[in-house]
DNA sequence: AGCTTTCAACTTTTT
DNA sequence: GTTGAAAGCT
């Protein structure tokens, strides 16, 4: 969904302003279309008896269709007549699903809003896996290994000091798990060595993760289809408790996500997938456009409703989108349209190489800016996007926009979660929920140093897995006196005493007002803010990491619950939770996204990181062959790879609502030199007409200036939209 | 030999 | 801007 949907709505609301009939499509984006729905989108909130797949094209409306059909679900009829708690949305990020509650809140309220099971899969998996795990052996405290501790472990248990390989073999599984395999058939699937020797690690990887009782991101989808494949009984009850399952970017499921759907929905297969075959771009991840093929084959009463009006963006973008797309080979048949009329032709603009290109996307976005000015609203900053194929192309736009004084974020950067000292107060909170999590044990002992070094804890490991217990569990046991000295053991009790104790508390300490103070308290007590101060010279960038600290300290506490003080003024009295609660939910959520004051603002993004946002103008960086469709020296192109990258580029060409700019560089720089840049073939699978195409942008945009004030003034006030 | 410094390269990403 | 590798220095 947009960033912008708000203050669009705000801006058609405040009517008469010539921005609204200048650029017909801000008064009619996706987000606040008419209160009623089209026909086909109507059809996919009534079809109550059966499955259905929703395809839906980009900017389509597919939340309304989604939150349509959830307040559809509650109302009365064959199908309908759920209770919020019987019906379930999945996505697949924490910021979709939580969009997607307040979208539903807007429309049934929030007190029904709230008892809907809205959440991501890897959710789903926890709640199933916490509340009925233990019929797999799994304890209800389990750990959730985030990627890093899974490369940990990798490293360790494949004897490499070589990150490279670790990381190759954790993408390697990774793979294998989200397909089903476990380490026996992947060591019969291995095509070669390599695979033969990751297949082995994999098996003792399973072993370390069945001993710490913890489980990564691909078990969280996994087991619980497992579970309710082997389960009659669990089947049962979750299959009776969700009677209607809606799915969100369903062509982003992978092949134990189908399996988890289909164990989920059971024989009355009482589903709604959303989903668009032409916007499929995670293969590299494991996402399979199979599913899509195989849903019809699967359920064959299944109805096929294909959302073709496009409420975002202008015809001319359209049409370039159609044209690209329209190469690759077709699932379900659908061509997109608006009646947003032509709009500005798409521009290609040839650049020398990227630091014109970041010069030239920086004159353009304050070429429209500035255009807008004077008779209208103007254009905001948070108005226009440049994308990009990869991250390290951000930096030459950021120098640029940073030079010319406009304000911009980078999307996906390094999440909040994955900083060192985010992590480190994470294991600390693990082990709170589970003591035999041995790599959260490991961080949180040795983070801050406290004079416990590796030779007392290889000795206590060694211990640990000769009596095959965790290394906390090892902590007490008498025997260790035989091979560890008295000083060394003292300690170890001291951080085991320790932590008994902040568990206590935290069982026992509840809502926002009481959980803060035990978390300083806590931070005190291992001498943290110290701690960051000794591990980095530099001062500011320890203050800046201490204000994390702060920022993870006020979010826990917030999540704790009690009386917040919601945005707006507006006190809201929630369920207080322990810190214990808490903790349990923390390794689910990566992203901090309540952090405001980053509004107003250029964004720039990579062109994965902006499916499902849209922008008035945007500029598409680096469409050149190698770059878009990305080219790898050691991978060939198959007609898969490409048909993918062909879809990067239609989700790039489809975010823009009202002006998309093309670059195209004329030489790379490759190292030191530069190098040819070749033009991407999808520049001319756009089919734009040479004329609109070469024109000089000067000279464009001095008649589109004149074009805009003579329609602001010739527009009649108040009148509705043509 | 082990350390530092310089130089170049750099898919896409969520949970 | 960061990381990894290779060359150069002590």
């Amino acid at each position: 969904m947009s960033a912008h949907g708000g203050r669009r709505g705000a801006c058609t609301i405040l009517a008469g302003r010539p921005v609204v009939r200048r650029f017909p499509a801000f008064a009619q984006s996706a987000m606040n279309a008419p209160a009623s729905l089209n026909a086909a989108q109507m059809e996919a909130v009534q079809h109550l008896t059966g499955p259905c797949l929703v395809l839906a094209g980009a900017g389509s409306g597919k939340t309304r269709v989604i939150t349509h059909k959830i307040a559809r679900l509650l109302l009365s009829g064959p199908g309908a007549d759920l209770a919020p708690s019987q019906i379930a949305a999945i996505t697949f990020t924490n910021k979709a699903a939580a969009e997607m509650r307040e979208r539903a809140k807007a429309l049934i309220g929030a007190r029904s809003a709230n008892k809907l099971l809205i959440c991501t899969f890897h959710a789903l998996g926890v709640k199933l896996l916490r509340e009925d795990g233990e019929r797999l052996g799994l304890k209800p405290q389990f750990s959730i290994l985030d990627s890093d501790d899974v490369l940990g472990i990798l490293r360790e248990a494949g004897a490499t000091s070589d990150a490279q390989l670790a990381r190759r073999w954790q993408w390697t599984i990774s793979l294998w798990k989200n397909q089903g395999l476990n380490s026996a058939q992947a060591e019969g699937a291995a095509q070669n060595d390599d695979e033969r020797v990751a297949a082995r690690v994999m098996a003792r990887y399973e072993e370390r993760l069945a001993a710490y009782q913890a489980v990564d991101f691909d078990d969280l989808i996994s087991l619980p289809a497992k579970l309710l494949e082997r389960d009659l009984e669990t089947r049962s009850k979750w299959q009776n408790q969700l009677r209607h399952v809606l799915v969100d970017e369903y062509q982003d499921t992978n092949a134990q996500q189908y399996d988890l759907l289909k164990l989920l929905v059971g024989e009355r297969a009482m589903f709604t997938a959303v989903g668009d075959d032409d916007q499929s771009i995670y293969g590299w991840r494991g996402a399979t456009l199979d599913n899509l093929k195989r849903l019809p084959q699967d359920y064959p009463q299944l109805k096929v409703i294909p959302l073709e009006q496009n409420y975002r963006s202008t015809s001319a973008i359209l049409r370039a989108a159609n044209n690209v797309i329209s190469l690759n080979p077709k699932l379900y048949q659908k061509t997109l349209w608006s009646d947003l009329g032509e709009g500005e032709p798409v521009r290609v603009v040839d650049c020398d190489n990227e630091e014109h290109e970041a010069e030239r996307a920086v004159a353009r976005i304050q070429g429209i800016r500035g255009g807008t000015t004077g008779s209208g609203a103007p254009a905001e900053w948070s108005d226009f996007a440049i994308l990009y194929r990869a991250n390290h192309q951000a930096r030459i736009f950021e120098q640029a926009l940073r030079k010319a004084n406009i304000p911009y974020k980078v999307s996906g950067g390094q999440s909040f979660f994955d900083r060192a000292e985010i992590k480190d107060l994470c294991a600390w909170m693990r082990l709170l929920v589970n003591q035999d999590d041995d790599p959260a044990f490991l961080r949180a002992i040795t983070t801050p140093k406290r004079g416990i070094g590796h030779t007392t804890l290889g000795a206590l490991g060694e211990f640990a897995s000769k009596w095959k217990v965790s290394m906390f569990e090892a902590l007490f046991a008498d025997s260790l006196s035989a091979t560890l000295n008295a000083r060394a053991i003292g300690s170890l009790h001291e951080f085991g005493r320790y932590l008994n104790d902040f568990e206590h508390r935290a069982r026992h300490t509840m809502g926002a007002e009481d959980v803060k103070p035990l978390l300083m308290e806590w931070l005190k007590d291992i001498g943290y803010e110290q701690h960051l101060y000794d591990g980095e010279d530099n001062e500011k960038l320890a203050a800046s990491r201490w204000t994390n600290v702060m920022d993870f300290v006020d979010w826990i506490a917030k999540r704790s619950g009690g009386v917040i003080d919601a945005t707006g003024g507006m006190t809201e009295e929630t369920e207080k939770k322990s810190l214990l609660d808490v903790a349990q939910t923390i390794s689910l959520i990566t992203s901090l996204a309540e952090r405001g004051g980053d509004t107003n603002v250029v964004t720039l993004s990579t062109l994965h990181a902006a499916k499902g946002l849209e922008w008035p103008h945007v500029v598409l960086a680096g469409v050149n062959e190698g770059l878009l469709p990305f080219k790898s020296e050691d991978e060939e192109m198959t007609a898969a790879r490409l048909e993918e990258e062909r879809r990067l580029m239609y989700v790039g060409i489809t975010r823009a609502r009202l002006t998309l700019a093309v670059n195209v560089l004329k030489r790379r720089k490759r190292g030191r030199e530069f190098v040819a840049g070749i033009p991407s073939r999808f520049i001319g699978e756009m089919k734009l007409e040479e004329s609109t195409m070469r024109e000089d942008p000067r000279e464009k945009l001095k008649k589109l200036r004149a074009e805009f004030a003579a329609r602001a003034q010739s527009a009649p006030k108040d009148a509705p939209q043509a």
